[in-house]
DNA sequence: ACCTGAACACCGTTCAAGT
DNA sequence: ACCTGAACACCGTTCAAGT
């Protein structure tokens, strides 16, 4: 029984060869801990546990943990989905943003990387210019498109980064000791905190927002 | 010279009498260290030794670490400017996000903070209360109202989460390193990176998209 | 070339003890 | 009642050493 028995991990870590580890593999460990446990769970660490190897080891492969964190977020990106193609430049942004925040909901850990400060690399530019671009369609300049795309992107950042606070679960205990210790003089809070919301709101909203956002952007 | 000296703090740590160490001195002792360092620095530890004081003796007054950065965001909640009062709820509502975009724009570790999961306690609620009103004033119901509110706040808080990166110092570091490898196929993306930002856009981006987003969000 | 061992300078938090 | 001391179970990262 080495020190990273009971992880319940799938990679073998009993004698790992010289040069079995590879940058690949170090970020396929970060991505399955993330996924499994969330962002927390992925230290150098663990990393290096899971893979059955000593922490200084992944020192070979990457320079330093935010590395790490970045090669992760690129393997997101390029797993995008591909960028409507349409007619309609105005349908296709929509189409885009809810592609981009439906890709991210489903992985919360990425959600939670950029969160906590770290960036999407390279992977995801192709994504920004076909935006760009859908805006330049839309009769955008350069300068107004510059800032359409970022008006949509805080929106939509926004949004992923409050997910988790809306969820039911989440959202009940909160909510309850938010409102404990009395709630006079705010009934429109209190009744925000009773309505219910049912799985899929989440999405409606966005989509709600963004139309409102890019009926306000686009001209016409 | 004991172990907090070379701190720079200002509150004398020689010898603290008992009693002397309350809630308040901690979460302002807190604060003041968020605003020289930023959250990085708001630990247990470097709060206590600003004190002049073991870390434990914090737990006396406070059951965890996240109970401390609760308390500072609530400080800065009790603090935001009043809601504005007028006739055009459109107005207020558009005049009450810029009040609180600027009041957080200034507190960036407050930022830093609700970016890193951490929530606003009562505080807020008050704040929440009257934006909700004004909502109910430009004529949406209960659910259109709860709906709007949150896609002015995640509107806000993804703009504010990336100020930062917006500002002219990281900006350049940030788009080199993204554009150092190459950046054929991705014109506009280039032409983005280059476009000059000057001290003050954040601000009038911020107010073109909220005001595109109410457009879109208000009935008329 | 690739990996290990030991160490450094940190964390939040627990428990038992001092005054 | 209020605070301290020592310890636990962690971090990321450095440097020197092994094979």
């Amino acid at each position: 029984m080495s020190s990273t028995a009971g992880l319940g991990n799938e990679v073998p870590y009993r004698r790992r060869r010289r040069g079995a580890l590879s940058r690949a593999s170090v970020v396929d460990t970060g991505r399955r801990l993330a996924e499994r446990e969330g962002m927390d769970a992925v230290t150098i660490r663990r990393v290096a546990a899971e893979l059955g190897v000593t922490p200084m080891a992944l020192y070979r492969h990457m320079s330093d943990k935010q590395e790490l964190v970045v090669a992760m977020l690129d393997d997101v990106a390029r797993e995008l989905p591909p960028l409507p193609a349409g007619e309609d430049p105005r349908e296709c942004l929509a189409l885009a943003f809810v592609g981009l925040r439906d890709h991210l909901a489903l992985s919360p850990w990425a959600v939670e990387a950029l969160r906590s400060g770290d960036l999407f690399g390279r992977a995801a530019l192709p994504y920004v210019e076909g935006v760009l671009e859908l805006l330049e369609r839309a009769g955008l300049d350069e300068r107004r498109g510059m800032e359409a795309y970022w008006a949509l992107w805080w929106f939509t950042f926004g949004h992923l980064t409050s997910l988790p606070a809306t969820l039911p679960e989440n959202r009940r205990g909160r909510m309850a000791l938010l409102l404990s210790s009395g709630t006079e003089g705010l009934p429109r809070v209190r009744r925000m905190g009773e309505l219910p919301l049912r799985p899929g709101d989440g999405g409606r909203m966005f989509r709600a927002g963004l139309d409102a956002l890019l009926g306000g952007l686009l001209p016409g």
